[in-house]
DNA sequence: TGAATAGTGTCTTTAAGACACTATTCA
DNA sequence: TGAATAGTGTCTTAAAGACACTATTCA
């Protein structure tokens, strides 16, 4: 017998936490589980890695995505790995989670997405409410430093957009000039010449990210 | 059948880079493989998780871990989890890697491990060079901005040892006194009171961290 | 006393934060 | 013209970095 073979071997799964901004607040996308345990419950979007069609774990969690919302996500990222005997009750598993960020206005035209603001998401099953926990603590520190919550934006939107969404996903007041000082310095948006969003006032300029890459900064914003 | 069962389960396996500071210089752990594939070859700790044994993965390289030098890191950290069909010949496989801190002193006692400079490590089997690759970015990212590095120092130390430590993790010099500004404000160490460490010349005070946990730094050091 | 390591004071440069200011549009 | 949003200039405070200085020990 190889000695592979020699031990029983875990489930193994990823699990995805979707962010999303809806009416100015952070959500998460969440899938009625169709199996059981738990079936017709609440979950973070998931399912068992598929070894003949998945190339690798990422893979799988591109596939559970795509599933869900029906397009792949602007940003996709593997967030902890969490395991153990007592997280499922079919046994010994190994949830590779993903945290993935979805622009709400591609999200509009999918009928399944079932969105919930993330301070205030119903319970949760196994142990997915500490895969949020981790998810969305991530995704408030790298907010500091990083375009990551540009992510969150449609790929045209103006700097005060932006201002918005650093604010919502960090949960604070950032100042106005401050803020557009650092974030021209940063070199991660360019000005789209001559484009403008016209409204009630004055116009303001549009922008639009230098890379589809996350760039890090040097300092926090 | 149940729907878990449906599907051909992955290999689970842990791997740990096992880092430590030997002649002022950063250097891994490595353990020669007793089983195929690769047997004799020099590689990264690492083995299956056993489903019966271990609570949960951190537990399964806490064990590799104590295998191989004989007693549990001061740091363990999980890094990255590496997946897909073509990392291991022995089919789809899960390696959910780890990395750990070690002081050089507490290696010296046991004789199994053999240590090699991170910049001139030998050709690892598997995807080790990937999982090697990560580790030092992290651990170099990390000694920016948090207590990480005084984890490769024994208990009791010198500011002196601790400037070398944060400037061999990171390979950049740093000034000395603006180190020792800049440590003193973060609090994570303090003086033993009347406790010296002499030797040709004057004697320098000993510290030690106030916290066994890793503390985050507000800006880098 | 001078070589070696330990430890400190302070000046210059740079970044962060606050806040007041100007600009452009429409009703 | 005033309300609303867009966008800028500048002052104050704080942190980062450089570098010269003092301190203590032993040979």
């Amino acid at each position: 017998m190889p000695i592979e073979d020699a031990f029983p071997k875990p489930l193994v799964m990823v699990d995805t936490a979707l962010f999303t901004i809806l009416n100015e607040q952070l959500c998460l996308i969440l899938a009625r589980r169709k199996e059981p345990p738990f079936p017709d419950v609440l979950a973070l979007p998931g399912g068992f890695v598929h070894i003949q069609e998945d190339a690798d774990a990422e893979d799988a969690a591109r596939r559970v995505i795509r599933d869900k919302i029906g397009f792949d996500a602007p940003y996709l990222e593997q967030l902890y790995t969490f395991s153990g005997n007592h997280r499922d009750p079919r046994g010994w598993s190994v949830s590779i989670a993903y945290y993935a960020l979805v622009p709400a206005l591609l999200l509009d035209r999918s009928q399944v997405a079932e969105t919930f603001p993330a301070d205030t998401l119903p319970a949760l099953p196994f142990d997915h409410d500490r895969i949020v926990a981790k998810a969305v603590e991530r995704l408030r520190s790298k907010a500091t430093y990083s375009s990551l919550p540009a992510f969150l934006l449609p790929e045209v939107f103006t700097l005060n957009d932006l201002h918005c969404i650093y604010q919502q996903t960090q949960g604070i007041q950032l100042d106005k000039a401050s803020f557009r000082h650092k974030i021209m310095e940063q070199d991660i948006i360019e000005a789209i010449p001559g484009q403008f969003r016209t409204g009630a006032h004055r116009p303001a300029q549009l922008y639009r990210l230098t890379s589809r890459a996350l760039t890090p900064f040097e300092r926090k914003i």
